[in-house]
RNA sequence: GUCUCCUUCGUCUAGCGGUCAGGACAUCGCCCUCUCACGGCGGUAACAUGGGUUCAAGUCCCGUAGGAGACGCCA
């Protein structure tokens, strides 16, 4: 049987962590099927649609490199088709219109709960032959079964049953004339030909509603997958307090792509023991049926682990283009390049990753490091004169490359009976301003010889002038 | 309030009647080491709870507690 799949976020903000997750499930699925990955944009909420979200949408899937197969569907384009299906229900005797106010359903969800029973409309209107109130625009209401139970395989969540008495007489057309989520989700669904509705399990219920819908239709009903939704690190719904940022927002903190997938992929889903999974063998490996039933709490420094692996894996070319926009200005650049081997080992973020490349592109300055933890580093008496004979040490090197240089100061502290930390460390400071650098041969082979003698020199400068 | 779902180390999870309950992140210790990392080795740490079923239960059944979600003319 071949697949089709959709993600349908509404563009009322940015694509949270929880939808992007929902979004690769959907993708990997389809891709593991051989089917097909659409994406229907659900704005028929005028009010809370916007396109700067819509666009934001599009942005985060490219950035996660989830690609969908056709151009995407904009559901409030299609309200006509949805009003016919609607007036269609209503022609077969299986909606019906009802003319209660906003105020008067309210007041029944009121009465409703205050004598324990769940919120809901009475059905007033369903079967009343009454003419219609004057001057009052209906709504089409769906006429739900009252009695039985209603039973459903979910792919993820196993066998539920509700009865049907918990149902309601749900709103597909408003008075405006225009359709609610309800139908358009059914309709949209339909005509789309989709085979697997894989959403967060906040939509579970929805599925019984949605179930009798398509069979007064006369359509055949999708499978469901309802996939456990994301919480915070406190355990309740994951909200922008714990870091439920937009999918873009992590690409500027300086995540990967790849790192993203794989930490989502692993909430809610494993292959055995294995943690890091190519997005190849995502494909290959994953099932929907294989998605836990439990939620899952958002743990940054699993991602963070995540990232910096990624980071680590990934060609020194594409690291540097990714930073490149965030390093201050463009001239030495090639020095960050030279020393991307060094720098990837240490960074968990492409932000930590820039920041840690700075100092190839600007000269620490002696001032800062004065006035910073690492003073003593630079302006005891003997720290000075170790940095005197490093820079007599470099001066005098006659191949300028990384192993001559190890070799030559290895060498020399042997010769002179001096501790590699003692050498090395004011040298660290003084060329890169921190007590934290990648190897020093290796910072001192990319400087390169004028650069460092340069930098050694301002240090014993503003050492002496104290 | 009603309905639905969930419950294995702090976190993500493996487990599919018989395991010393495994891995990863985090944490602690050791090693490696020019700093910081990376890497390697090792430690602490879990079956919510009470009943069943069974020779045998983390695994099956029922209850309890705790947690989450849903109950819109939002999606």
């Amino acid at each position: 049987m071949s697949v089709t799949v959709r993600f349908a976020p509404s563009p009322t903000g940015y694509l949270h962590i929880g939808g992007a997750r929902t979004a690769l499930f959907n993708w990997l699925y389809a891709r593991h099927m051989g089917g097909k990955f659409l994406l229907r944009i659900e704005d028929t909420d005028r009010e809370r649609s916007s396109q700067s979200a819509v666009d934001a949408i599009f942005e985060s899937l490219k950035w996660l490199e989830l690609d969908w197969d056709v151009p995407p569907v904009f559901q409030f384009a299609r309200a006509s088709r949805h009003a016919e299906v609607a007036r269609q229900l209503v022609n077969n005797g299986l909606a019906y219109y009802c003319y209660s106010s906003i105020e008067e359903v309210e007041q029944m969800r009121a009465t409703a709960l205050a004598h324990g029973r769940p919120p809901r409309y009475d059905g007033y209107w369903r079967d009343r032959k009454d003419p219609p109130p004057s001057g009052v625009s209906p709504v089409i209401r769906f006429k739900a079964p009252q009695s039985g139970k209603t039973v459903i395989t979910d792919l993820v969540q196993g066998t539920v049953e509700l009865d049907n008495a918990q149902l309601d007489d749900m709103v597909l057309l408003r008075a405006d004339g225009t359709p609610t989520y309800m139908l358009s989700v059914v309709v949209d669904d339909h005509d789309m030909g989709i085979t697997h509705v894989i959403r967060g399990d906040d939509h579970l219920t929805n599925m019984f509603r949605q179930y009798h819908l398509f069979k007064a239709c006369g359509w055949s009903v999708p499978e469901f997958a309802h996939i456990p939704l994301i919480h915070g690190p406190d355990g309740a719904k994951l909200s922008k307090r714990h870091g439920a940022l937009g999918a873009e927002q992590y690409k500027d903190a300086g995540f990967l792509p790849e790192s993203m997938r794989n930490y989502l992929l692993r909430l809610g889903w494993a292959h055995g023991n294995d943690e890091i999974i190519s997005t190849q063998q995502a494909i290959e490996w994953f099932d929907i049926r294989d998605v836990g039933r439990s939620p899952a709490r958002f743990d940054m420094q699993k991602l963070l682990n995540l990232n910096g692996h990624y980071i680590r894996q990934a060609e020194n070319e594409r690291l540097f283009d990714l930073i490149r926009p965030w390093l201050k200005s463009g001239e030495h650049a090639d020095r960050v390049l030279a020393g991307m081997t060094g720098l990837k080992q240490r960074a968990q973020t492409l932000r930590e990753l820039a920041d840690g490349a700075l100092f190839y592109i600007e000269r620490p300055d002696p001032g800062a490091i004065l006035s910073g933890p690492n003073s003593k580093k630079i302006t005891d008496p003997a720290a000075v004169s170790y940095l005197k004979q490093m820079l007599e040490l470099l001066q005098n090197l006659t191949n300028f490359d990384e192993a001559e240089i190890e070799l030559a100061i290895r060498n020399f502290c042997k010769e002179q009976q001096i501790k590699l930390n003692d050498l090395l460390n004011p040298a660290r400071v003084a060329l890169t301003g921190s007590h934290i650098s990648p190897s020093l041969f290796d910072v001192v082979n990319v400087l390169g010889r004028e650069e460092c003698l340069v930098r050694i020199n301002a240090c014993l400068l503003q050492a002496r002038a104290l």
